[in-house]
DNA sequence: AAAAAAC
């Protein structure tokens, strides 16, 4: 093998430096990227000079552009065959390695296709017909379309291991190389891999040909712009501690690591019910629902995630400046992947810890692989919490006061002032106890009402409309789950904003009734919601969201005595 | 110990 250093001297490096396809040059630029990182800065030259790449390399180094930009620079855009096959462990990966592509190929003419499963097979199957020129998989789906005949490899040109060495521990051994037996020999081989296990080494020797061996030295694995911390905290206090960091950390988005599938939906819905946008995913979601759950997530439509170790790997959303590992992993290797979903894009990030007495050995290996001691740290006090509080409440008048209705309100103070004789302090708190009560003591004007300019439905007043006291946009919904279920109206909210896409002003009333509850929501919902909400769980129960249609004969089951 | 990945 011949080796060559990550850092040459990448001073003044900058892509245009390198010998890299001018469309690729102006879409890297247009991505805001100027000078590549020291992996990009070995790995670019080595693959376009046609060498075999081994990157010793952990997420977040760049590596995707790595091995993006050098075969987007080499591929035959006149060529419909598929050039350039990614194998990556995960599908979150797989798309977020194809959005890349996407990205800095904007400017070629190439057609990238992501390949996995959980998605539909027809746009892969026209995709594959009309010729992606580079084509990124899972190993399951790519061997499927391999032996449906759909995919062709027979004139590959590149082919990419990325996370190799997951992709082994997940048991994909025999499926990559099934993979390889249909790839011409030939072929440019780049295989990156956090970790070099013999297995990993027994591949490079077999399948690259004298490699160039690009190592990202670090003096630790993990980034420096990612703040480490851990808490020692019993179990059944982990959600306690949450809350309170929740409450006092400054921060953006965050991602909460669990252990169990379960644990997912159980910790999202605690949060929710405690007022936070929270959605759980894992293995188990149908893929369509992880993709817009990520969305959402990118698009502040919520801000925390709580994931299995499903989202450790590949996710790219900038604004996460928070991890937290709710549950230790058990796996010293996963804890480095995690933390890896902050301090994305040179921001920087904090990773939170909690340990629970009897796991303190594994924290002990955590250190041992991140080559680094782990600063304990005390959770928020009662009082710390509260402080934060009374910011919250003092900002909130701060806030209050530059808005349009405070002119009437004032007025009306004055005069209970004037006919009372209280001092303003005890009328502005009790005004705050009400509002934290969320009593609504003033009615408001009702909307000016629209129904009769509205020509959507060509009806006029006098046309059959249901009668409804409340918000004519609304309709109510019945729900399968109720008090019996002991939910908090809090946690139907939420759930239903979170997996339907709603907004909280959207609702309308919610009634918890013992066997079912109901809630108003829009008349008209958008596209899918209404199914994708009859697929949304609470508690581990369907909530089955259905149009209410009045009193039903069937009344439930008499209440259990 | 659990999760991930092909129908």
């Amino acid at each position: 093998m011949t080796s060559s250093n990550a850092e040459p001297d990448p001073a003044d490096l900058t892509f245009a430096d390198l010998q890299i396809h001018p469309a690729v040059l102006k879409a890297v630029a247009d991505v805001g990227y100027e000078s590549p990182s020291p992996i990009q800065a070995a790995t670019i030259p080595a693959m376009l000079e046609g060498s075999d790449v081994v990157g010793l390399a952990q997420t977040g180094t760049g590596k995707t552009a790595a091995f993006a930009i050098p075969i987007l620079s080499k591929i035959d855009t006149e060529s419909r065959n598929t050039q350039a096959l990614v194998l990556a462990p995960t599908r979150e990966l797989a798309l977020q390695v194809a959005e890349a592509f996407g990205r800095y190929g904007a400017q070629l003419r190439v057609n990238v296709l992501p390949i996995y499963g959980g998605s539909s097979y027809v746009p892969q199957l026209a995709g594959l017909k009309r010729g992606a020129q580079v084509v990124v998989g899972t190993p399951g789906r790519v061997i499927d379309h391999l032996e449906k005949g759909s995919l062709d490899l027979s004139h590959l040109d590149y082919l990419v291991l990325d996370e190799a060495d997951e992709m082994l521990q997940m048991g994909f051994a025999e499926d990559v190389e099934r993979i390889l037996a249909d790839t011409p020999e030939y072929k440019q081989v780049a295989l990156f891999s956090a970790t070099m296990p013999p297995a990993i080494k027994k591949i490079t020797a077999k399948y690259l040909h004298d490699p160039v061996e690009v190592t990202v030295k670090s003096k630790t694995q993990t980034a420096e712009n990612i703040t480490q911390r851990y808490f020692l905290v019993s179990y059944p206090r982990k959600m306690d501690a949450l809350t309170r960091l929740l409450e006092t950390e400054q921060g953006d988005a965050m991602i909460v690591f669990v252990r169990t599938k379960q644990a997912t939906e159980e910790v999202a819905e605690k949060l929710r019910a405690r007022g936070f946008a929270a959605s759980a995913i894992n293995g188990d979601i149908p893929q369509a629902v992880r993709e817009r759950t990520i969305t959402q997530l990118k698009d502040g439509t919520i801000d925390i995630l709580v994931a299995t170790d499903v989202a450790a790997r590949g996710l790219d959303v900038e604004r996460i400046s928070h991890v937290v590992n709710f549950d230790i992993p058990h796996d010293p290797e996963s804890y480095v992947h995690r933390i890896g979903r902050t301090g994305r894009a040179g921001r920087s990030g904090t990773a939170l810890l909690f340990v629970t007495p009897r796991e303190r050995h594994l924290l002990g290996a955590i250190e041992r692989v991140t080559r680094q001691k782990l600063v304990e740290s005390e959770l928020p006090s009662v009082d710390d919490v509260n402080e934060k509080r009374v910011a919250k409440f003092r900002d909130s008048i701060t806030d209050a006061l530059d808005k349009p209705g405070i002119d009437l309100f004032r007025a009306l103070v004055e005069g209970y002032e004037r006919d009372h004789d209280v001092p303003m302090a005890d009328i502005a708190a009790a005004l705050a106890l009400q509002s934290r009560n969320g009593e609504e003591f003033l009615m408001t004007e009702p909307p000016p009402e629209k129904r009769r300019e509205r020509p959507d439905r060509g009806d006029r007043s006098d046309a059959p409309r249901k009668p409804r006291e409340r918000r004519s946009d609304l309709a109510t919904y019945r729900i399968a789950v109720g008090k019996r279920h002991k939910v908090a109206p809090g946690a139907i909210v939420g759930a239903i904003a979170n997996e339907g896409g709603l907004h909280r002003s959207d609702f309308g009333h919610i009634t918890i009734k013992m066997d079912h509850s109901l809630v108003e929501l829009p008349a008209k919902l958008p596209g899918n919601t209404l199914k994708a909400l009859q697929n949304t769980k609470i508690q581990g129960q369907l909530i089955q969201l259905q149009p209410d249609r009045g009193p039903k004969p069937h009344r439930g089951k008499p209440p259990t005595k």
